[in-house]
RNA sequence: GCUCAAGUGGCGGAAUUGGUAGACGCGCUGGAUUCAAAAUCCAGUUCUUUCGGGAGUGUGGGUUCGAUUCCCACCUUGAGUACCA
């Protein structure tokens, strides 16, 4: 009997699937073990070798924990929202519920071939309204709560309004928005109900607000910051700019502190930790209040725009008209006095024309704000003269002639500065600022703000107001990206303003300068040049004075940034103390004077929460009166409605717009017709979506009672699973979905939905699994024809002519040199290229492209008839090859990619070698957390060990295992591998544990053994490797029921002990020889042996050893 | 720039309380079997050598009787992150 994979491995996945073999039941006498993968988005492109690599290692763990009397949850499922399908289904109309449908089908296949022990009655999918119903429900209970910094916990939001009814919100302390007013409960009382549900949204853990997105114009959505890689959508690499949106946010700044605790008590991997430490980006420091010098604020005509206006502002400017352009058209001619500008700001406004010279603006009529503007223009001292679109089409010279007599005659005579009204701030002007080395204070020798700090605008004065508005717009044209990838240039502007040292009152200077970021902190700095590099070069630059407080330092080249070990100096009260101390007593002093606090700074922001793509989860929230109204729990789920088009509408509203069944009939409760909105208990529904990571962040606590119609998951469900014991994906979800899931458990916790506050206690990162891409060798000649002689189309011929050259023959060729020499290509040229008429210049360029690995074979030969055939333009290609006339490709690592044609296929795998074969191969191809390159020629080595592990049982004749007693040897073996095996599985180093299996078998074999009792111990061992052929060889031995729950052998130390060691013997460290020794053997009786050896003699060569070190059972140095 | 991880034969990789470097497999070479091939089996395979040996785990130092393993400096590669005050 021969070893037949496909007919085991099939018989088998039958007998499971048949008998539910790995359902896991919520209640046992056992212990619990909650083995789980992250889980699959099913694309359309189905699995490749790399995919399953972490389902091999978590089922090897999952059957392993059976075997050791575990009651083992092993689930699946599918992530199955997501833009690829409705990518498609913008493209083909196709409903991405059924391009989904299909793909999970594939999915699943692929997926049963592998011989996996999931529970897959116990399967989810984001997508099913079942599931999201409770995602939904997740979201709700979010709205209706608040953070309590006092219990530290979330609170339902009813205790919140209760506080506010008896007290106010003084004394409350929670984590909500940063411009909520103060009021007391008279005032709370009387508010009105829309007025209350505006003020408490500034309180719920999810809320609406304005906030500047990374949007995404190819996609026409909204991106997280983890979706955004180096200023492009991580998905299809598009540009993402910032726009204002409403939109729902997630206040996950909240338990920033309490994300980063949890790191701890977790075992996760400390490069995933450090990411997420890192994203939180904790800083502790203090709170600092500059005022601003009464002196320098002068009487000012402001600059009245923030850099985020000028930003709307110049995207305006990229939109013209035709009529603008026509209108510019004449005008951008005018020289000298009579120049004028188009689109300029004139204090707020942005007017379409100005000759600043002449005080004319030039507008098209019928702007909005036309009677704000005129007013404001006449203050100003400008004359403003308007036009129609018409009549600059119809007849633009008569326009024109109508500017140039404004500009000669104009209307008001003088720009008169002294009418204008300036409101006189009383030293109102205050500067925030976070630091963390409050105990530097007294360096500060300016402060820096970023451009678009808002009190810019409303300090500088009006010598400085030129080079600080140049300035600004200089930065604003600078995209964020250019901003970033240049930090090597520096740049500001002197606001003319100063602050006054809250220490000293000394003035210091106030800059601008596009290093101090508007979005972290407070969008300003106190700028220490001696302790920080970057106010060190900002500070040589502009030539500020750089004062050294510390003590013996030299600062002259560079700041000095080290804090432990160094004393101030210069600092009064502060002078003479190290860091930690003068840290604290710097925070002490400000808390005590009052212009400064302590603070803790989070990096992390709260989480952008809506999509504008129909492929997600509804939110079930309706609008009423323009406030967002939660739709009872009881009407859940909220089916995404059907749309006609799964693009956003025209007026730009996302795909959901385009729903004609979307408003809510509060009284029906239920989802209507839009129709029906003119009723007046009709509202408008939420018209965004979730984003990809809502479905994930809760699906592992669905996963432990996934069927239940009633319930998130029952109470008993959730206590006997707790948590994910053993949690295996990739690492790139460090900061995206193991962020967000981390949130939500904690969530779920506060509010007492789940037992414990971390979903996953162990995490394991599996590496990548790369392909061998294959290379073949382009030749290009570019041939320069004597034009004089050339015919039409001889040239063209020649160049579309493909040739390629062998690998080895093209390094040879090309020998050390990075270009092939003259004389070759000229020879290739008249051998490949043959033309009629007379070039004046050859040349010949090789290109490499990717051939498809599957015209490769394992030693790097090219079917060079099956490649011909590939593309149309290959049909006649001419081959240069080795002198055995193969033709070789040159290989490469790289990642697995459909466009590098070099993607393998589990399927035929599994086709060819068996399930068995492809789980033992990728776990013997090496560490599961490295990255890793896939060459499918090596699971031969795998495949021929299961053919010999075979025939150890079953011969031609059948079954040869026999009942014998084993011998000493063999059971030594069987118990070697035991130990090896165990210790491997509980270090999650599979590779190892193949290569001991392969050992064993080898040893086996050597000793001819078929004994029971060691070939039946064997088959558990191996079982959560390769689980088919162990199940067929179990029942072949006799055995009824499946290997799947057998007790794991148990290891003795007895057959292991040995009696004699080969001990290597070294000379100063180096081992020369080994001599076979009894290990009762004293270190005398040792010494005395080795060196009465004549190979012994022989390396000293008469020499006296000065040393002899001798470790009983495991070496012998003998030194001299 | 910063942080982390890693550098071992032709290739994937093994070996850490410091104790025989290269397990296991691929590939390659030779042989057996076969009409032949596949499959299978046997032997060899770090480099070098004058066949005695000698050198060798990215490079240079150090600690040690002994270092792939520990320490210092550097180089290279990969990953993450980036003006975070």
């Amino acid at each position: 009997m021969q070893y037949n994979h496909q007919e085991i491995e099939k018989n088998w996945q039958k007998y499971w699937a048949e008998n539910q073999t790995f359902k896991a039941e919520n209640n046992s006498e056992k212990p619990k073990y909650y083995v789980l993968d992250m889980f699959p988005y099913p694309s359309g492109a189905g699995l490749h070798v790399g995919h399953p690599l972490g389902y091999i290692a978590s089922d090897i763990y999952a059957r392993y924990k059976r075997h050791k009397g575990f009651n083992v949850l092993h689930p699946q499922g599918y992530d199955s929202f997501g833009l690829p399908a409705e990518q498609y289904a913008i493209q083909t109309g196709q409903h991405p519920a059924k391009t989904t449908e299909e793909n999970i089908t594939t999915y699943r296949r692929q997926l049963d071939q592998i011989g996996f022990s999931f529970d897959w009655s116990r399967e989810v999918r984001t997508s099913n309204p079942e599931y999201y119903k409770w995602t939904q429900w997740i979201f709700i209970q979010l709205f209706n709560s608040w953070y309590n910094k006092d219990t530290d916990k979330a609170e339902d939001i009813s205790t919140l309004e209760k506080v506010f009814k008896k007290e106010g919100n003084q004394n409350v302390n929670a984590v909500c928005d940063e411009d909520v007013k103060s009021f007391s409960a008279d005032e709370w009382n009387a508010f009105s109900k829309t007025e209350q549900e505006e003020i408490l949204l500034q309180y719920r853990l999810t809320f609406l607000s304005d906030t500047e997105v990374n949007w995404c114009p190819a996609l026409g959505t909204v991106l997280a910051n983890d979706e955004i890689v180096n200023g492009v959508s991580e998905r299809g690499g598009h540009p993402v700019v910032r726009k204002k949106m409403t939109q729902w946010s997630m206040r996950i700044s909240a338990y920033a502190q309490r994300l980063l605790d949890g790191l701890e008590t977790i075992d996760w991997p400390q490069p995933l930790k450090d990411s997420q430490t890192n994203w939180i980006g904790r800083s502790q420091g203090a709170m600092v209040t500059f005022k601003v010098d009464n002196g320098s604020i002068k009487e000012s005509s402001a600059i009245k725009l923030s850099y985020k206006e000028l930003e709307a502002l110049k995207e305006l400017r990229q939109n013209s008209t035709k009529a603008e352009t026509t209108l510019w058209n004449q005008l951008k001619n005018k020289k000298g006095a009579s120049k004028f500008r188009r689109k300029y700001t004139i204090g707020a406004f942005l007017v379409d024309y100005v000759c600043v010279s002449k005080n004319l603006i030039v507008e098209f009529a019928a702007k909005e704000d036309e009677a704000a503007r005129t007013a404001y223009f006449y203050n100003e001292g400008f004359n403003v003269i308007r036009f129609t679109n018409e009549e600059v089409l119809k007849n633009v010279e008569k326009v024109v002639s109508e500017i140039n007599f404004a500009i000669q005659f104009p209307k008001v005579s003088v720009k008169d500065t002294a009418k204008k009204e300036v409101e006189k701030n009383e030293n109102q002007y205050k500067i925030d600022v976070f630091t963390t080395r409050p105990d530097t204070i007294y360096g500060v020798s300016f402060m820096t703000l970023a451009p678009e700090h808002e009190l810019v605008s409303k300090i500088t004065t009006d010598a400085q107001k030129a080079e600080v508005e140049a300035y600004i717009e200089a930065t604003a044209k600078r995209s964020e990206r250019d901003r970033m990838a240049d930090v090597k240039t520096i740049s500001g502007a002197f606001t003319g303003a100063y602050a006054i040292h809250p220490f000293s009152g000394e003035k210091i200077q106030i800059w601008i300068g596009d290093y101090v970021l508007a979005g972290y902190g407070t969008g300003a700095v106190m700028a220490v040049p001696c302790g920080d590099q970057r106010d060190y070069d900002f500070a040589k630059h502009f030539n500020i004075p750089i004062p050294n407080i510390f003590e013996g330092v030299d600062i002259s080249e560079a700041a000095h940034t080290d804090k432990e070990g160094t004393k101030i100096a210069n600092s009064d009260f502060l002078s003479g103390l190290k860091y930690k101390k003068a840290l604290k007593l710097a925070i002490f002093e400000m808390e005590k004077r009052g212009f400064g606090y302590g603070k803790i700074n989070y990096r992390l922001r709260d989480a952008v929460f809506s999509r504008q793509r129909y492929w997600g989860e509804p939110f079930p929230v309706y609008y009423k009166d323009g406030m967002p109204q939660m739709i009872d729990a009881e009407h859940l789920p909220i089916v995404l409605p059907e749309v006609e088009k799964y693009l956003p509408t025209e007026d730009g509203k996302p795909p959901l717009g385009n729903a004609t069944e979307w408003a809510w009939d509060s009284r029906a409760k239920k989802v209507v017709s839009n129709d029906k909105l003119k009723n007046k208990t009709v509202y408008p529904l939420e018209l965004n979506t979730m984003p990809g990571w809502a479905g994930s962040s809760w699906y592992f606590n669905r996963y432990m009672d996934s069927n239940n119609e009633g319930e998130f998951a029952s109470k008993e469900s959730l206590d006997y699973w707790q948590n994910v014991d053993l949690y295996i994906g990739g690492s790139e979800h460090a900061t995206g979905h193991l962020l967000y899931a981390r949130f939500w458990q904690k969530f779920l916790f506060d509010k007492g939905i789940v037992p414990v506050d971390e979903f996953a206690k162990k995490l394991i990162n599996q590496g990548m699994i790369l392909g061998t891409s294959a290379f073949v060798y382009l030749v290009k000649p570019e041939i320069y024809a004597d034009l004089r002689n050339r015919n039409n189309d001889g040239g063209i011929n020649v160049i579309t002519k493909k040739v390629f050259i062998s690998s080895n023959k093209y390094e040879t060729l090309k020998g050390d040199s990075k270009d092939l020499a003259q004389e070759i290509k000229k020879e290739i040229i008249e051998k490949y290229f043959p033309i009629q008429e007379d070039y004046v210049k050859i040349d010949i360029d090789v290109y490499k492209i990717h051939a498809d690995i599957s015209f490769v074979n394992n030693s790097e030969e090219l079917d060079t008839v099956a490649f011909s055939n590939w593309f149309p333009e290959f049909k006649n290609a001419k081959f240069i090859t080795e002198e055995d006339g193969t033709f070789k490709v040159s290989r490469e690592v790289e990642k697995m990619s459909k466009s590098k044609y070099n993607v393998v296929n589990p399927d035929t795998i599994c086709d060819e070698y068996g399930a068995d074969a492809l789980r033992l191969f990728e776990m013997f191809l090496g560490p599961l957390e490295q990255a890793k390159p896939w060459k499918t020629s090596g699971i031969s080595g795998v495949y021929s060990f299961l053919k010999k592990l075979w025939k150890l049982y079953v011969s031609e004749d059948g079954v040869i295992v026999s009942e014998e007693k084993a011998t000493k040897d063999e059971l030594k073996v069987l118990h070697k591998t035991i130990k090896k095996v165990q210790e491997d599985i509980e270090n999650f180093s599979f590779n190892t544990s193949v290569s001991t299996f392969m050992i064993a078998v080898n040893e086996l074999t050597t000793l001819k053994c078929n004994k029971k009792e060691v070939l039946e111990p064997l088959l558990i061992l191996l079982s959560p490797y390769a689980p088919h052929i162990t199940e067929e060889l179990w029942s072949k031995i006799g055995n009824n029921e499946s290997i799947s729950t057998a007790a794991f052998p148990i290891f003795d130390e007895k057959h292991l002990i040995e009696s004699s060691k080969n001990y290597p013997i070294s000379f100063n460290g180096k081992m020369r020889f080994t001599l076979e020794l009894s290990l009762d053997l004293s270190k005398e009786e040792i010494e005395k042996i080795v060196l009465e050896n004549e190979k012994t003699q022989e390396q000293l060569q008469g020499r006296t050893p000065k040393k002899i070190i001798i470790v009983p059972g495991k070496i012998v140095n003998i030194v001299g």
